[in-house]
DNA sequence: CTATGTGAACAGCTTCACAGCG
DNA sequence: CGCTGTGAAGCTGTTCACATAG
């Protein structure tokens, strides 16, 4: 497809948080938003924020400002979140649990379908929101991957163990993977991997409080 | 301070990616390593991982490389987490508990010191890897955070909160903030924050795998 | 008068290519 | 000869400034 290879990175990664900011508007009951504000919102520059949204279109009107409704619409056809992903979870350790319970994930296009984790001993527990989820066996994924058409996996394991899970997760099927573990994996270059290792974030942050004057 | 003023935002990001990569190799008792390896196992090419480094200096021996062990001080220094940054965390949910808990934390220089939250139904539990911790309520952040001099705050509630939380640990003296909250925060410009909105990484694959071929 | 869309100028980051050290 | 460090070239992304629409 390829349908925006045209289209800068930093742009598509801005028109998440656009998203975010475009809905809580929408929950305010506010009906146009100019470059200015959502710029403001975001601390990017209003030339900025027209030069993301003009990739897809003359999506404003001059003298008026962005519809959000309609931009939302829009923004959430550009990210394919206008539908409801599957996606499975390996892993149920403090982490797994968390993401399998988080209600955000539901809210944004996102559903975890089944978790699923190497120990015999967590095997059979429940899990999610309200215990409707059961933790599987791993040889259980090839056969929920298949039959459930699910192209998105979560990884929340250690990282000695990420590398193989990742493995397995591509031989069932999954297309594209969310690595919580803090190790780097080694996939082929089609596949699709975020890294969201959370000690990344904090060291990211240890640097700038660094550069802070004391 | 800003020591490293001129050192371009993308090679900051990646200095946290090669001391994952670094530790990884020393714990095989690698000595030194090339750019090309390096680049190779971050996915940039050798002049990339090259031009990084020299930022900082001389750091790798031609016909040699760089050798793993003191490559890892010196980025360990460069990022700040030479040392164990205390950090307090608002927020007893599902995420705030599993973060609570999480090993990688530590592992990396940073340690949760104390655990707040507005509920009273949870002031007073126990959490951490082996309960050590207890959930104080939001009365006791300004004297945990002045008298153990804590610079960082991590936020893990609910959107609707985050604003007010960010107050509130600002007001109490954090410097900086690590958000997991689904929300943006307006904060004075020279208050570092780091989002981790885990819904946005989610996005940004499923816009990945939009992309694939079918 | 307000606010978009956009070519042109600018800034920042990456890659190239090679001198020079071990 | 392998591999770093680094100017120069090349490319990508951001900001400017203004014509144009409401």
């Amino acid at each position: 497809m390829a349908r925006y290879a045209h289209v800068p990175g930093p742009t598509i990664r801005r028109l998440s948080l656009y998203l975010r900011e475009l809905e809580g508007l929408l929950a305010e009951g506010r009906e146009t938003v100019s470059s200015k504000q959502l710029g403001q919102a975001l601390r990017v520059t209003d030339a900025q924020v027209r030069k993301d949204l003009a990739y897809f279109g003359q999506l404003g009107r001059p003298g008026v400002g962005y519809p959000v409704d309609p931009l939302i619409r829009e923004v959430r056809g550009i990210l394919g979140t206008d539908r409801l992903w599957p996606a499975v979870l390996v892993g149920a350790g403090n982490l797994g649990r968390a993401l399998a319970a988080y209600r955000g994930f539901a809210r944004r296009g996102f559903e975890i379908v089944a978790v699923f984790d190497s120990d015999p001993a967590v095997v059979g527990q429940g899990l999610g929101t309200a215990g409707e989820l059961t933790v599987l066996p791993m040889s259980q994924l090839p056969q929920v991957v298949r039959s459930g058409d699910i192209r998105i996996g979560i990884i929340a394991v250690p990282a000695p163990a990420a590398q193989s899970v990742a493995e397995q997760m591509l031989d069932a099927g999954i297309r594209a993977l969310l690595n919580f573990a803090p190790a780097g994996l080694d996939v082929p270059p089609r596949v699709p991997v975020v890294s969201a290792d959370l000690a990344i974030h904090l060291e990211q942050l240890a640097f700038q409080v660094a550069e802070l004057a004391p």
